[in-house]
RNA sequence: GGCCAGUUGGUGAAGUGGCUUAACACACUGCCCUUUCACGGCAGCAUUCACGGAUUCGAAUUCCGUACUGGUCACCA
């Protein structure tokens, strides 16, 4: 009878479960390589909460050999956004996520879209039929609420099972009046399970988590057809011979059910990790990332913010695996893709989305690079998010890159660069175009500032000195002048002095660049030149004039 | 409300019975180095691991209870 129903419901699902399973051998991978997916819905914009799993995965399978496949989970028409699909594969790009198949890419276990996949569902399902594990359902959304409704009263488990599941037994002269009406249906699985019974889930970052068997007869297929997401995960992931499922940790309350579907098909389970959701701390309360209050928690904001993708994968790493940050601070030449990560290591309660170990993280990156490769990496941000500056970029490419490489390719090289935005608002002094404003002296020191001295300086400066004379010159010019040639001596006896010799370099470095903090002074005197320090001393003293 | 998980400094965290007078990193503060700022170095920042009890010669680490936080209970993923 079983037979009948399955026939009679799926009269044009021909194709069989075994010649299904014939397409999706088993995979020529080695012993302990790890089959893994990024499987996200395209139901709006990719998150940093996605890129975290997606990044997870892609490790865990590169490290171990490996495969990592990219598969859309769009059994949701509802909720689809356009274009949702686009910037899942724009950000996986952009952060350099590379998968061996999967949508639009192809691969031998394909497609890679659940939409695509729905005949292979029915197939599933309408063998479950036949072998009595499911049956079609034709209680309508009001009776499941009365139903809910009641059970929330009694204060009883929400849902259809036991005896609330009334369509379990329906005969096959019942099923064809049903669908003689036309009405609709959907099909559930007969759960086997028993509420007291408890199984284990061995979740591989938490550890075993027990919980309580799936009693409840859960929806596979929807009225339209269509697959659940659990119907869908359990079986493409056999069939696409995952090894281990990566996703969040809120699918561990629906573990039960997916153990039991996998039991119901008959198919040996996947190990899982449940990765931690990345948490916000607002007004003192712990919440997950919200797409729609956290900007930052959008993928494109990096992008827009001039935070490299490096920078961000670097963080992802350290939030993965907390003993990444010091491996990679010991070993300046290595990167991500030397680092084993191991899921023991990864976090099992929520992890703090901090947006000033992110800043700090793009210094430490940046100060890694070479002058041309921060030039390199920044050109393209400025041609699209600040097209002006990306000219001058080009037409003073050398001077830009000399100024960059300042104290750069010392022991300690600086960290004043955390976003490509810093390399324009560091390095705006280096411009006539953008220097000749009135508020590039961000304060007006007035006079405080000794002109006679600046002005001498001008007179003996010369473009072949050393740095050595370069600093006894300025030192000379302190003694002449009344104040100390070493910090030193001014802190033994202050009363003796006018001030130190700092006082002059922060004179000289504020009328150059109107700031008080800049690189090596020196070397800026010598890309900028002395001719264009006279002309900005004058252009001060018109603006103190001003004032 | 039921079920599940988590709770170590301002922050992320290491640690799974004695080596912990609790690593490392971020932030902050101070000192040193330095021509300024920065970078870097050093030091300070939890006598204590949510609270209460139990086990033990010994517990952040094991067990029980309480509190709080988060997750989940759809024909959404």
């Amino acid at each position: 009878m079983n037979k009948e129903i399955a026939d009679l419901l799926f009269p044009n699902i021909t194709t069989t479960v075994e010649e299904i399973e014939a397409k999706y051998p088993e995979r020529n991978v080695k012993e302990g390589a790890i089959v893994t997916r990024f499987a996200p819905s395209p139901t709006g914009f990719m998150h940093v909460g996605n890129l975290y799993g997606a990044f997870i995965g892609s490790q865990l399978a590169r490290q171990s050999d490996g495969i990592f496949y990219l598969r859309i989970e769009d059994t949701d028409d509802k909720r689809e956004v356009e274009g949702a699909i686009e910037a899942i594969l724009n950000a996986l790009d952009a952060f350099d996520i590379t998968y061996d198949e999967g949508y639009q890419k192809g691969g031998a276990y394909g497609p890679y879209q659940q939409s695509q996949r729905v005949e292979i569902y029915q197939a599933y399902a309408k063998k479950l039929i036949s072998e009595g594990k499911a049956y079609p359902c034709f209680m309508s959304e009001e009776e499941i609420s009365e139903i809910r409704q009641g059970q929330e009263l009694r204060k009883e488990m929400i849902g259809i099972y036991g005896h609330y599941a009334v369509d379990r037994n329906l005969s096959l002269e019942e099923i064809k009046e049903h669908l003689d009406r036309h009405d609709p249906y959907v099909i559930r699985m007969k759960s086997p399970g028993d509420a007291h019974q408890e199984i284990v889930l061995h979740d591989l970052i938490k550890g075993d988590i027990t919980l309580p068997e799936n009693v409840i007869d859960e929806v596979l297929l929807k009225q339209n057809g269509v697959p659940t997401y659990h119907f869908a995960h359990v079986i493409d992931d056999h069939l696409m011979h995952t090894t281990h499922v990566v996703r969040g940790d809120e699918w561990v309350p629906s573990f039960p059910k997916h153990l039991q579907m996998n039991q119901l098909l008959g198919f040996k389970p996947c190990k899982y990790l449940h990765i931690a959701p990345l948490t916000k701390k607002e007004d003192g309360k712990i919440r997950k990332l919200s797409k729609r209050k956290d900007p930052e928690f959008a993928v494109s904001y990096y992008a827009e913010a001039g935070i490299p993708s490096e920078a961000v994968r670097l963080y992802l790493a350290t939030l993965a695996n907390s003993n990444f940050e010091e491996w990679y601070l010991q070993n300046p030449d290595k990167t991500i893709e030397d680092f084993t990560f191991t899921y023991k290591k990864m976090p099992t309660g929520g992890t703090l989305f901090d947006m000033e170990k992110l800043d700090n993280i793009c210094r430490t990156y940046f100060s890694r690079l070479t002058a041309a490769e921060v030039y390199e990496k920044a050109l393209p941000y400025y041609e699209k998010y600040d097209a002006p500056f990306a000219a001058l970029m080009n037409q003073y490419k050398e001077k830009l890159i000399a100024f960059l490489n300042i104290e750069r390719n010392s022991k300690r090289p600086r960290k004043d660069i955390a976003t490509y935005k810093d390399i324009k608002s560091e390095s705006t002094y280096l411009f006539n175009e953008l220097f000749y404003q009135e508020d590039s002296y961000q304060q007006i020191v007035g006079e405080e500032i000794d002109m006679d001295i600046l002005k001498q300086y001008i007179n003996c400066y010369d473009v072949n000195d050393t740095q050595d004379e370069w600093y006894q010159k300025i030192q000379t010019l302190a003694e002449t002048n009344g104040y100390a040639p070493t910090v030193k001596m001014y802190k033994e006896d202050a009363q003796l002095y006018k001030g130190h010799i700092g006082d002059i370099c922060e004179a000289i470095r504020h009328i150059l660049t109107g700031r008080t903090k800049t690189p090596n002074l020196y070397e800026l005197l010598q890309i900028i030149g002395i001719d264009e320090f006279a002309k900005r001393l004058q252009f001060y003293q018109e603006i103190v004039g001003k004032h």
